[in-house]
DNA sequence: TGCAGCATGTAATTTGTTACATGATTAA
DNA sequence: TTAATCATGTAACAAATTACATGCTGCA
């Protein structure tokens, strides 16, 4: 599914903006998909010319002019289709923090620590985010509701994972001095 | 990280063929990284140009002659450097599962049914073939052994979740056959 | 005085995917 | 006989990222 098709799905639940759109995707959407202003914006232009959605200018003082979107019926019609023609829909992880720590020998001590220590900082934002987020929402659609819970179940698993591995190295090992555990500099 | 460093990274624990390298993005790194020969082939080429490895030719019967590749000093030296100067690392996931999920509404229960069989059956098969290399391999080193934990660990979370989606929607709602249920024709 | 937020977009570049091209061997 | 495994590679294409370009408002 590309970003096209994805903004299209997006404007089902009502107009929006570029910038209202890349703010979803750095919301709800951010744990299993992200887009650019460099994506969106030629996205919803695609969208427009071939009818999928409206675009209504408002002028604004001091910004460019304002541009909503809109979904149309065939709009509609083509996102369902796009829905139903895609039985096998990928699930892919690109990580390169599980890369570098694949690779942990090849590190110094402090900082795969600090590697850890970040990603765990990375898992709690995104976990608070998500909860705000459900605070924010009342009757939500099982569908976002499934996909929120799916993320922070994940969210959740990886970061005990990871806890209890710094425990682990933290007592077990001797490569860490106890007095300065847990410094993890690095931002 | 692209496909080069890890490549190289990949070298670090003996020669191998470019097809040897597929055989591992198909295996232990397949829960976090994809590539192709499309990518494989052209990134030995570079690295071998650049001196990061070399490259012995052995002559095959029926087949293209046999590339191997071993990583130089330099290269070694250039992937130790390459994993020093990236402290913040990215974690990415894109899936088109969640993207469809979260338009639930828009899709056939039906379909919707197969989508989560379908991902139950990828997961279990990835389980299974990280549970085989576990296996086969002795002596496994902290970050290989912390990578397969982790996908073990994700993999799990995300398949008790899904089950339990399942059932909730088998027995709460009408919008299932309670005769037909779990049938999931789709493959 | 400076930064964050609002608001749009383009162009170049990077990166990876897909399809194509070849072809012997071996097990079912 | 059919499919899978071994074994390499290229060229066209698709997609998204990054950097650039602009500029007001309001808060600290």
């Amino acid at each position: 599914m590309d970003i096209k098709t994805l903004c299209l799905g997006m404007l089902t639940s009502g107009e929006a903006t570029g910038y209202d759109l890349k703010k979803r995707f750095e919301g709800t959407f951010s744990h299993f998909y992200t887009a650019g202003y460099g994506s969106i914006y030629p996205a919803l232009a695609d969208l427009a010319e071939s009818g999928m959605v409206t675009c209504t200018e408002v002028a604004e003082q001091g910004k460019p002019a304002k541009k909503i979107y809109r979904i149309t019926d065939m709009g509609t019609e083509s996102f369902k289709k796009s829905l139903g023609g895609n039985d096998c829909p990928c699930h892919k992880v690109k990580s390169e923090f599980l890369a570098m720590m694949y690779f942990a020998q090849f590190m110094d001590p402090k900082q795969v620590s600090g590697l850890l220590q970040h990603r765990l900082q990375h898992i709690e934002s995104t976990l608070d985010m998500l909860k705000t987020i459900t605070a924010e929402t009342s009757n939500e659609q099982t569908g976002p509701a499934f996909v929120r819970g799916f993320g922070e179940t994940i969210l959740k698993a990886a970061h005990d994972y990871i806890s209890a591995y710094k425990i682990e190295q933290g007592s077990t090992s001797d490569h860490q001095l106890p007095g300065t555990r847990q410094d993890a500099s690095g931002q």
